[in-house]
DNA sequence: CAGTTTATCCGCCAGT
DNA sequence: TTACTGGCGGATAAAC
C-alpha cells in the first residue's frame, strides 16, 4: 500500500483510511509513504517505535506530533521492514527504486531505472537536498569522475586517487562530493561495488571469491561483511534468491 | 568475532 | 568582502 504525497489541508484524514491501512498492516501487507503521505501513517500509528522520514520542512513537525515516532529527517528513505517511508517526491522514485532492487534484484532494478531514465545509485542514507540534474556547463560536475571510477572499480581506488582524476585534494574532492551527492566518496564507491556484486551474483556464475574481486573489494570476507550490514543477507543467499530473475518473477506472479 | 592497523572524514584555518 | 581551495589533526570507520 503507497501512500503519496497528501495536502494536509486533508486533515483529519478519513477514519475509514486509518482503518483500512491498519488492517493492512495487521495482515502482513507492505506500506510505503511518499512526502508527507508519512503524516497519514503516523495517524494511524503504523510508526509508532519506528524509524521513519518525510520531506525536511515538515520533518520537525512530524516528530513533534507524533513523539514515538524515530523521525530522521537526513534520510532520503528509510526501509523499517514492512514499512517504508521517504522523503520528498524525487526521493519516492529513489524508494520504489529500492522495493525493485529488494523484490526482484540489482539487475532488475537496473533495467528499470533505465526505462524510466533515472539514474539507479541513490541509497537510503544519503542527505535530502540532492537533485539529479548535474549543473550542466560549468564544469564542476564530477559526474565524469564518478563513471571513470564505477569502469574501474575492480581496482583498489583510494581517495586520493579518486581526487587525482578529478585534478583535486582529497580535501576539496571530499566537499564537492558531499555537496553532488550527499554522500562521502568512500560510502558512494560501497555501494557502487556493492551494485556491481549484486549483479554478478544474479547474472554469472563466479564464485563468491572472484564476484569480491571483480567488484573490487579487497577480500570476499570484506564482500560478506559489506553485504551483511547493507543487505542483511550473504552473497550465496542472495544469489539464490536472484540467480534467475525471469523465472522468479514468474513463479512469484503464479502464486 | 575481537583486536590492531590503516584510511577516511570533517572542523578549523590560513592562503589565493 | 566573498568564494573557494587544501593542509592539519583527531574522531571515526574500514581493512586486515
Amino acid at each position: 500500500v503507497l501512500i503519496p504525497g497528501v495536502s494536509r489541508a486533508a486533515e483529519p484524514w478519513p477514519a475509514e483510511l486509518l482503518d483500512v491501512l491498519q488492517e493492512a498492516h495487521a495482515r502482513g501487507a507492505r506500506i510505503a509513504s511518499i512526502c508527507t503521505g508519512a503524516f497519514v501513517l503516523a495517524a494511524a500509528g503504523l510508526l509508532d517505535g519506528h524509524r521513519a522520514t518525510t520531506h525536511w520542512a515538515y520533518a520537525a513537525e512530524l516528530a513533534k506530533r507524533y513523539p514515538r515516532v524515530d523521525v530522521d529527517a537526513s534520510a532520503l528513505y528509510i526501509d523499517d521492514g514492512r514499512v517504508v517511508t521517504s522523503a520528498g517526491v524525487a526521493a519516492g522514485l529513489d524508494l520504489c527504486l529500492h522495493l525493485v532492487r529488494r523484490d526482484h534484484g540489482a539487475t532488475v532494478a537496473a533495467n528499470v531505472a533505465r526505462r524510466v531514465v533515472m539514474p539507479a545509485q541513490r541509497d537510503g542514507g544519503q542527505a535530502q537536498f540532492i537533485t539529479y540534474e548535474e549543473p550542466g556547463d560549468d564544469n564542476s560536475s564530477l559526474e565524469p569522475t564518478m563513471h571513470w571510477a564505477r569502469e574501474n572499480l575492480q581496482l583498489p581506488l583510494t581517495i586520493a586517487d579518486i581526487a587525482g582524476h578529478a585534478a583535486m585534494s582529497s580535501r576539496t574532492l571530499n566537499r564537492r562530493f558531499k555537496a553532488q551527492t550527499g554522500t562521502t566518496p568512500l560510502r558512494w564507491l560501497i555501494r557502487q561495488r556493492l551494485i556491481r556484486a549484486q549483479q554478478l551474483l544474479e547474472t554469472t556464475k563466479l564464485p563468491v571469491e572472484e564476484v569480491a574481486e571483480v567488484a573490487g573489494f579487497g577480500s570476499p570476507v570484506a564482500l560478506r561483511q559489506h553485504f551483511a550490514r547493507a543487505l542483511e543477507t550473504s552473497p550465496l543467499a542472495y544469489r539464490r534468491a536472484f540467480q534467475d530473475p525471469e523465472t522468479r518473477i514468474a513463479l512469484d506472479s503464479s502464486l
